[in-house]
DNA sequence: TGTATTTTTTTTGTCGACAAGAAATTCGAA
DNA sequence: TTCGAATTTCTTGTCGACAAAAAAAATACA
């Protein structure tokens, strides 16, 4: 890990050293550029940002109340190992999210909402035409975000965010798993999800919710051994 | 606010500070002993806990992750106030949480579960029949953790935790809406829960589930002038 | 008397230092 | 050499102090 521009360190304004360093850390942890289980060295840290270790342990306490390091007491810090025994559960939730998220989105949204979601699957669009898995990741991430906020229900928003949050890592490792064809029929999904939003059938909404999360359960829970029976028709 | 106990303080293991501050203003907070809105002084509580400044800026910047403090930039830091606007969106999502974590309690719970579960019944079967209105809501969030702990989904689990504790909040401010009657309900339904995960009954916990939180919902949300339509068949 | 500006006070954010715990290392005895 | 105890090293948790920022108070001026 090479130390910051200088410039950057230079002068901060006083109290936007945790926010920046909390910040970035999440971003190195999510985007797998630190390895899950590799070790924290707060010194280091302190050196590389240019400041004490005190707002970086502010950090620190912040992601890992974010599940997103580990504290031994007295010991190590490390980036949290990702749990693939609870991927199950995990994909469990984040089907049951996608589809309650998209329900209330067709029916609590607003108009202005429909425009956000519609940019955002122009820019997913793009990236699944680029090929850039990093990229798609992201903006279908950003895409469900945005319809979960529509939904109007900061509860859910919250879980869904952390949700998604946990799974770009998963899907970080498992892009590979992409093939061609899958990425374009999720896009033609997300066309469907913001047709059903935007007329409002909730039923519909929250069927495609359904189909969409199970087909990316599919897509990367066949790499299990087993996962949860996902059919329930709660 | 009167100090603790001085013979508490006198030798810490290294490293209890922040776990000790953070669990009792915890529990201060949700029990609103710390009322909404009061401003929270880290120098009071320095003195106040006998230690100094940082570990009690971690903790605190603990309970902001969790949303039970609010801090604003250079100044001020004070307790969070309870969002009632929010309130249909939290009654949907603990409903949803009810069903879903009975649910999978029925199905993935192992015998030694059970014993928890009805230990904890047992619990605020007692409450009740002592008028106690604060430890109903104890054992009451209790019963309920020990039954998505069953179901096996950390996800589910450690969502349903944060809305529990929420809840207590405001389950405090309301907990005079209680008749005698209601109480002893939730002891029967509560029975029947429990017989229904025993029974691994799926539909039926499921539907248990739902009718439980819709009492206390409609319990607590007839002091609002609207709630959401939680009649949706999922 | 009311308002704008300066000064004081209060509280936060950050720092460098130090001590406690745990691991790594060295040392000693069989 | 090998195992166990003592020692050193390294990292963390905590402290007291100081400086920046904002609010409160005081002062000046119309």
């Amino acid at each position: 890990m090479t130390d910051i521009d200088p410039s950057q360190m230079a002068e901060r304004r006083r109290g936007s050293g945790v926010k920046l360093v909390y910040d970035l850390l999440r971003d190195e942890i999510l985007d797998l550029k630190l390895a899950p289980g590799s070790a924290i060295d707060e010194v280091q840290l302190a050196s590389r940002f240019g400041m004490s270790r005190t707002p970086i342990r502010e950090a620190l306490v912040r992601l890992a109340s974010d599940g997103l390091i580990e504290t031994l007491p007295n010991r190590s810090t490390m980036v949290s190992n990702i749990d693939f025994l609870n991927m199950p559960a995990y994909f469990d939730a984040l089907v049951l999210m996608y589809r309650v998220t998209t329900r209330l989105a067709a029916q609590h949204h607003k108009t202005e909402d429909l425009e956000t979601i519609r940019q955002l699957q122009v820019a997913f669009s793009a990236a699944v035409e680029s090929q850039d898995a990093l990229a798609m990741i992201a903006t279908n991430a950003a895409f469900h975000s945005a319809i979960a906020a529509a939904g109007r229900n900061s509860y859910y928003g919250a879980f869904f965010e952390r949700l998604l949050n946990d799974g770009r890592r998963m899907l970080r490792l498992y892009y590979q798993s992409y093939e061609d064809r899958l990425p374009a029929r999720f896009v033609e999904e997300h066309e469907e999800i913001i047709a059903a939003i935007t007329a409002r059938d909730v039923a519909a909404a929250d069927r495609l919710g359904k189909v969409h999360g199970e087909q990316i359960v599919e897509q990367i829970g066949r790499l299990l051994t087993r996962h949860e029976d996902i059919d329930i028709d709660l």
